[in-house]
DNA sequence: GTCTATATGACGATAGAC
DNA sequence: GTCTATCGTCATATAGAC
């Protein structure tokens, strides 16, 4: 196999390993076994651990999946933004997160386990990545509290509001209830409630 | 020291360094250390690290302090159920919920830990706490929407939407935004906003 | 109840042959 | 590009003295 394609094989290998059991708890010889390889040809392609490490969460969250924020590639969103159609863009935006998080349960593992170990790398991904979401939807409702359509209440505080039901609807599924034992619904109805009771939540009441 | 006193110290220290950097993340050396023995003294009064880890989660979710759920202990949540004042329920609630997970980081980050790691442990402790969380708050939603005050969604949708508020709140403060860069406000503003957000937004709407 | 010393193996990482 | 062999260190756990 050619070191480019051996290269990312292992990164991939040792993906699934970290977000699976973590950094410490992930050994070299694991990443190895798992790829087909000896442990020298892991350390002639990362010169440690650690760099593996670096190298694959840079690569997971600056190259692949996360990098598109869930309205881009999402023109129901943006439609919806235009036309100031407030149920479409919550909406779409939830569908979209919810199945990203579905589709990429490794990936959700593996920023919590950064977030964890407190590697500072999560922290970079959060400031962005989360920062341009909070730009994103707070700025969206900034446009609506001024046609009086949402109350004056501080947008992050909403944001806030409308990530924590996904992300913890997201989480609960991955981590506790995997067996959905609790609550078992598709994402489509998730995200439909949510939007909903968020934009009922946050409207001008008549009266 | 006696053996039950160092028992506990024993696993005071341990709870602190688990809780920081996971079960694989912490060696036996290191608890030793921070509790001033040496490392033959943590197992004598524990066979293996398994088994001082798992006494640590029984002990903790068991023992102490999410032993007690949010309402109890808490006169402000019953009171208001017994008036039917939906704000009183959900503010003191969600005010109770965001005071503990600020008092008790170690032990949310020990939960997640567990979770991320597979400790079956924390799979129990969800199914408990969590699943009479969800009866609790889900009883009481139900009763509103027999007064048609609520509207008809299922009321185990709204329990993880008010949750996942809170929860993800708590989570980011711990995890993430520990400057509190993205949304720095006191736990009554929060727990008033979200209390409100949920309360409009599940409300039977006129006309 | 507490320690030092040590057994045994795992872990991260390297050397050097092919 | 890949391997086997190995090194030094650290980890869990035990033995036995005080």
């Amino acid at each position: 196999m050619s070191g480019d394609k051996r290269r990312e094989q292992i990164l991939q290998t040792a993906f699934d390993l970290f977000s699976h059991r973590g950094f410490s708890g992930t050994t070299t010889k694991d990443i190895a076994k798992s790829a087909g390889v000896s442990e020298a040809m892991v350390f002639k392609h990362f010169s440690s651990k650690d760099e593996l490490y670096g190298a694959l969460v840079e690569a997971k969250t600056c190259n692949e999946g996360f990098r598109k924020y869930p309205w881009e590639e999402n023109e129901a969103v943006m439609t919806a933004m235009e036309a100031k159609d407030d149920f479409g863009v919550f909406y779409h935006f939830a569908l979209k997160a919810l199945n990203k998080h579905q589709e990429d349960i490794a990936f959700m593992r593996m920023i919590f386990f950064s977030a964890l170990e407190g590697h500072e790398i999560a922290d970079r991904f959060f400031q962005t990545f989360v920062g341009e979401i909070y730009n994103f939807l707070g700025g969206y409702i900034k446009t609506r509290q001024k046609d009086k359509v949402f109350r004056k209440i501080d947008p992050r505080i909403i944001v806030r509001a409308f990530l924590g039901m996904m992300i913890h609807h997201s989480l609960n599924n991955i981590l506790w209830d995997k067996k959905r034992t609790l609550l078992d619904i598709p994402n489509e109805e998730a995200a439909k409630n949510f939007a909903e009771i968020i934009l009922q939540g946050v409207a001008v009441q008549e009266g």
